[in-house]
DNA sequence: GCGTAAACTTACTTACTAGTAAGTATTGAA
DNA sequence: TTCAATACTTACTAGTAAGTAAGTTTACGC
C-alpha cells in the first residue's frame, strides 16, 4: 500500500490550485477528490465544511506572506530586493498558468464566504498592505524609490494593479504584466 | 392585470446587478426570479439559457461603453473631461453597493464561460481599453497629461488598478477609491 | 495478538442548479 | 369572433452541490 498520510496537504494544494483558477465558488468537493483520486468523503474528513477548507487556505496565504516577509519587516534590508521579489514572484506565478491572485479570487465571492473566511481574507489583506506600504516607506527613506502622494495609498495602487493585471491577461491572453511592471519600475525606481 | 412587458429589462438589469455583486456563476435563475416576483421558467422564455443572459449582459456593457464614448471617439474633445467622467462614475458605481467592474466580475470565472460570452468579453475589454488608450493619447498630445511609458501600457494599468481597487474595497469596507483617484490625478495632471 | 485511533470508502440525503414540456391568460389583427 | 402570437405559469427532469452516518482498512503502542 502507498503512503496516503499527505492527503490533507494534497487537498490543500489543490483546492489552492482551484481557488486562484476559478474562484472560491467555482470549484467543488468532487473537483478536488476526483483529481486526487480520492472520494468526497475523504476530503470532508480533512476539512469538515468548505468553510473550514477555505479557511485553512486563507491562513496558508497568510503563512506564506508571512514567511517570505518576516526577515525584512523585523531586521530590515534593501527595500528594492523586496520590491523585486514581489515582481517576480507575481510574474512567475501569472505566466505558469494564469492563476489569479488570491485577493482577486476572493473578492468576487466575498459577500457569500462564512464570516471567519471574510475576517481571515480582511487579515490577509491588511498584512499584505502593511508589507508593501513598509517597502515604500523604506524605499523612499534610503532614496530608492520615488513617487508622489504616501506610501500606504501608493502601496494600495500597486496591489490593486497587479490584482487587476492577473484577470486582465486570462481575458486578453496576452504578457500584459512584463510591461507594466517595467512601466510600474520605471516610474518608482530613480 | 399589471403590464408584465417590461420584465425582459428587469430580468437584465436584475442580471447585472446579480453580476457585479456575485459574479457571473454566484447567481442563479431563480436569484433573480424570486426578486423579480416572476416564476423561473420565465427568465428562461427570454433568455434561453444562462450563456444567452450572459451573453446580453455583456453586449449591453459593450453598448453602454459605445453610447458614453462614442462623441468622443468621432469628434474628439477633452481628454480631461474624459478622464474625470470616467473616475466619477467608477466613485459613483463603486459608492452605491460597492458593485465589481464588470470585467472584474467575469474574469474569476472566466475559464467556466461559453465561448461567445468569452469572446465578447474579450471585446468589452479591447474596446474599454481602446477608449482609455485614445484618452491619454489625446491628453497627452495636448499637454493635459503627463506620464512615463506609452499609452496603451498606462491606460492598462488604470483599469486594472480601479479594478482591484473595486475589489479590494469590499474586503476592506473602506473608502480607498477617493484617495487612490486623486493620487493618480495627481501624478498625471500637469 | 489485541485494542485503538487515524484515514479513509460506501452509500446515502437534502438542497439547489439549469433547463424543459405542456398548459393558460392576454392582446391585437383579420 | 376567431386566430395566432406573446408572455407567461405549473410541474417537472437530470445533474450536481455540500454534507453525513456507518462501515472498513491500516498502523502502531502495549
Amino acid at each position: 500500500m502507498v503512503r496516503l498520510t499527505h492527503t490533507k496537504i494534497r487537498i490543500l494544494d489543490r483546492a489552492r490550485e482551484l481557488l486562484q483558477q476559478r474562484g472560491f465558488n467555482g470549484f467543488s468537493y468532487n473537483d478536488i477528490s476526483s483529481s486526487l483520486g480520492v472520494k468526497n468523503a475523504a476530503v470532508h474528513y480533512h476539512y469538515s465544511s468548505k468553510g473550514d477548507l477555505g479557511l485553512a487556505l486563507v491562513s496558508y496565504f497568510r503563512e506564506f506572506l508571512h514567511d517570505r516577509t518576516t526577515h525584512f519587516m523585523t531586521h530590515g534590508g534593501s527595500a528594492t530586493d523586496q520590491l523585486e521579489g514581489f515582481f517576480e514572484f507575481t510574474m512567475n506565478e501569472c505566466s505558469e498558468n494564469s492563476d489569479l491572485c488570491p485577493l482577486g479570487a476572493l473578492a468576487t465571492d466575498f459577500d457569500s464566504l462564512p464570516d471567519t473566511m471574510k475576517a481571515e481574507t480582511k487579515l490577509l489583506m491588511q498584512e499584505t498592505h502593511h508589507w508593501l506600504t513598509r517597502v515604500l516607506e523604506v524605499g523612499l527613506a534610503q532614496e530608492e524609490f520615488q513617487f508622489l502622494g504616501d506610501p500606504s495609498a501608493k502601496s494600495l495602487a500597486i496591489l490593486a494593479e497587479m490584482q487587476g493585471l492577473r484577470q486582465l491577461k486570462r481575458i486578453s491572453k496576452q504578457p500584459l504584466l512584463r510591461i507594466s511592471i517595467d512601466q510600474l519600475r520605471a516610474e518608482l525606481m530613480r
